[in-house]
DNA sequence: CGAAAACGTTAACAAAAGATAAGGATTTGT
DNA sequence: ACAAATCCTTATCTTTTGTTAACGTTTTCG
């Protein structure tokens, strides 16, 4: 994968967000930069600040919290989403947690610094904000709900959730067991017990 | 409470993301409504679309589903906090939560068509762009350390966690326990035993 | 003021999850 | 291709949580 075709491939899945002209192509343009990070490379790691913010044009990563020597994986993303420690990013503050890609992955990033000059562009500071929001907005919507499948839901119930949304199915299909049972807030070996359950119920 | 200062405060509050001159508080101010909630009255309840984000001038509501017959309070929020069902809000489907006054609740509303009127307005819009994205910064940051302590704390250090922050000792101090039982993702009763567990271990 | 409702604790039992370890299958890396 | 590592399942045992119910206290509200 070139530069030039994941620019295009941003450019195309940003319009969900917002429309460049081709005048204000040229001025963002130079904003970004393209990152490759070979497997099992890390995006970021705990204590270290998180300068970009990116768009993964190929690949996935996970993100994890190493609690007691164990790795937790607490969050995925694939193609055509992005990918940060956002409190991190947002704040400037020490990130608590790694970000690692699963696969080789082509990123499209954005520093926080080249995110601030863009808002204070004449010609971009509008539409980055919308484009902030929107960002934001949507996964404010998705942390929403997953903190709510916390609340009222027993990790029975949030597995079979996510036997029945896309993105779950996604996940379900690219990522270890393992993973997914951190995912859910409970441990491999009692995920594994949970569809044991829900085989034979369903027999 | 009236509604002029009611405005000052949420005018002051706003600060923190975004200011306004007088010639565009003068504009914005009109699309502002002030409402107040009697206690136990509802902002929102399921299979309504939500119409307002509100800022808390005075008071406080809680957020919480209904399963199985049961309550389950899933968050709170306080004076110069700013609710809605955001998901609700922000793609106008009904919600699947009520949000309800703990007591007597004077709260400045912006309904979601106000919003989009301001985000088109010429005078407004920049800076309505602005206090959309970092409102939903925030909140990401808030529910991205919740999805984190669900994910690698058990109830009992979620609950140490909670005598430790400040916006958790308000809580603390504010709320029936049966409520932050259900905000740390378990019953009354549990934590009930986990106090007691604290207690004699420091004893 | 007084009855009713709500609240927090405790107990007893059932259900689920965590911890640890073992075994077999699959994948990885050299 | 083969040794090592990873992964999933299963079993056993411990710990924690859920459920239900009882009891005394406090709060609410007519």
């Amino acid at each position: 994968m070139d530069e030039l075709k994941a620019q295009a491939i941003f450019r195309e899945q940003l319009k969900k967000y917002v429309e460049f002209n081709e005048a204000e192509w040229i001025v963002f343009a130079p904003y970004l930069s393209f990152v490759t990070l070979k497997k099992k490379k890390n995006f970021i790691e705990p204590g270290i600040v998180c300068k970009d913010v990116g768009f993964i044009v190929k690949g996935s990563v996970r993100y994890f919290h190493v609690k007691d020597g164990e790795e937790i994986t607490g969050y995925f993303s694939f193609e055509n989403e992005y990918v940060s420690s956002y409190k991190s990013f947002l704040t400037q503050t020490p990130s608590v947690h790694y970000i690692q890609a699963l696969e080789d992955t082509d990123l499209i990033t954005i520093t926080q610094k080249n995110m601030q000059a863009m808002l204070a562009n004449p010609m971009l500071g509008y539409k980055m904000e919308r484009f902030g929001r929107l960002l934001a907005e949507h996964y404010l919507i998705c942390y929403e709900d997953r903190v709510s499948s916390f609340i009222t839901k027993t990790p029975e119930e949030r597995y079979i959730d996510l036997l029945s949304i896309s993105s779950g199915r996604e996940i379900l299909q690219r990522m270890p067991q393992h993973y997914i049972a951190h995912f859910l807030g409970i441990t491999p070996v009692s995920l594994s017990r949970i569809r044991r359950r829900i085989m034979v119920e369903s027999k």
